[in-house]
DNA sequence: ACCTGAACACCGTTCAAGT
DNA sequence: ACCTGAACACCGTTCAAGT
């Protein structure tokens, strides 16, 4: 460590994860977190050549926070359930960060630790590489949507439930929009997690339906 | 329209939705957007609250441009689709604008069509009004989950194409991650348009299954 | 190579003042 | 009610200078 003021990569981008928890996306300024460092904000652009390099590095620290199960007699099935849980639970333990995920992919050893694994998990089951990308591919759309759904409280209230300002008055509401009426109300009563599973299980039991219906026409 | 600039809310928020289009969400200033409609920058707190509220009136005008089909013929599966395909058409036209439909969810009038749409195919089924809700945050978190990959371009270059700066050695990366090296270069070849098919289907698929099961049982 | 202070070109929003 | 200019408290990053 042969600099003066003693920083690395890793802990700068760790200080900048732990400022977005505190103060959200937009509150970790490089001014800000170069004071909570104790150095000048310039200091910062030693290791990262700009803002987007540091978020980029807080992304990567999250992903390697992700459990990627060892176990080899695990199906492919059970396997990207426990990893999508892990998925699941980083990300809503970083709900500010959550953009950074969807912004910037996997990428150093570490980060990329858990996409092995799930992709180890399908070849050994006998499924193709291509259909492993395409898992892979819905899988990641599906946790990015649904970790950006829970951590903006998207279903927070439903719509019928909209400030009085310019909402719509009830007659008008009521002839336009019944089943909104209806089924709205439902949205903020379901539970994040048990919804997450649901949703998990919608995509896996898709999945395995069409592998089965490949495999059939073989 | 008794105002002195002849601003309405919605013409405000039309030249927004421009303007984020052109120069990114970053690049919309509350003080850009007044200067390209020609008033002080203070004016256009007149008609929003904040920056935050101008971007919930442009989500609105977003959700707004989704068809919601009509066909009375049509089953849920088939309406789901064209409807999903309509907001992929609008969220990939408007990259810079998916993480508003994100954050903020449909609240006025036009904004719920494509909901109670989606609904009504639904519950004529004879889908539960609590399985209907379900299947509606499933496929939101699906089709904001993908939207967001396709925009950021989040499979763009594969894991092993990373810069070399600070890159992992290929002896190393061989050893560690064989299956991110035979499947990774597959994921930048998978076409968009394709793979949101096939993620919905996949979707879909569990989903009917599921109903099947549940059908089944009683 | 690493670190710094000053400066530049921006922000959103408050405030007091005008019509 | 609607609109404005000035001001405040911020930004990221460039630059020239230091070690």
């Amino acid at each position: 460590m042969p600099n003066r003021t003693g920083l690395t990569e890793r802990a700068v981008a760790s200080h900048a994860l732990a400022l977005i928890d505190e103060e959200g996306l937009v509150g970790l300024s490089m001014r800000k977190l170069a004071g909570a460092l104790g150095v000048a904000p310039m200091s910062l652009y030693t290791h990262f050549a700009d803002r987007d390099s540091l978020l980029e590095a807080v992304a990567q620290l999250l992903y390697a926070q992700i459990d990627a199960p060892t176990g080899e007699d695990l199906g492919p099935e059970e396997k990207v359930r426990q990893i999508m849980k892990s998925v699941r639970r980083v990300l809503v333990d970083h709900p500010a960060a959550v953009p950074l995920v969807a912004k910037y992919p996997p990428r150093t050893l570490d980060a990329l630790a858990f996409v092995e694994a799930g992709y180890r998990a399908f070849r050994r089951a006998g499924i193709t590489a291509h259909d492993t990308a395409r898992a892979y591919r819905a899988l990641v759309a599906y946790s990015l949507g649904t970790a950006t759904i829970e951590v903006n409280q998207y279903f927070a209230a439903h719509p019928a439930a909209t400030p009085p300002g310019d909402s719509i008055d009830s007659p008008t509401l009521a002839r336009h929009l019944p089943n909104v009426i209806e089924v709205g109300p439902l949205l903020p009563q379901l539970d994040d997690g048990v919804e997450f599973d649901y949703g998990l299980e919608l995509t896996l039991a898709g999945f395995m339906r069409l592998q089965d219906s490949t495999l059939g026409s073989r």
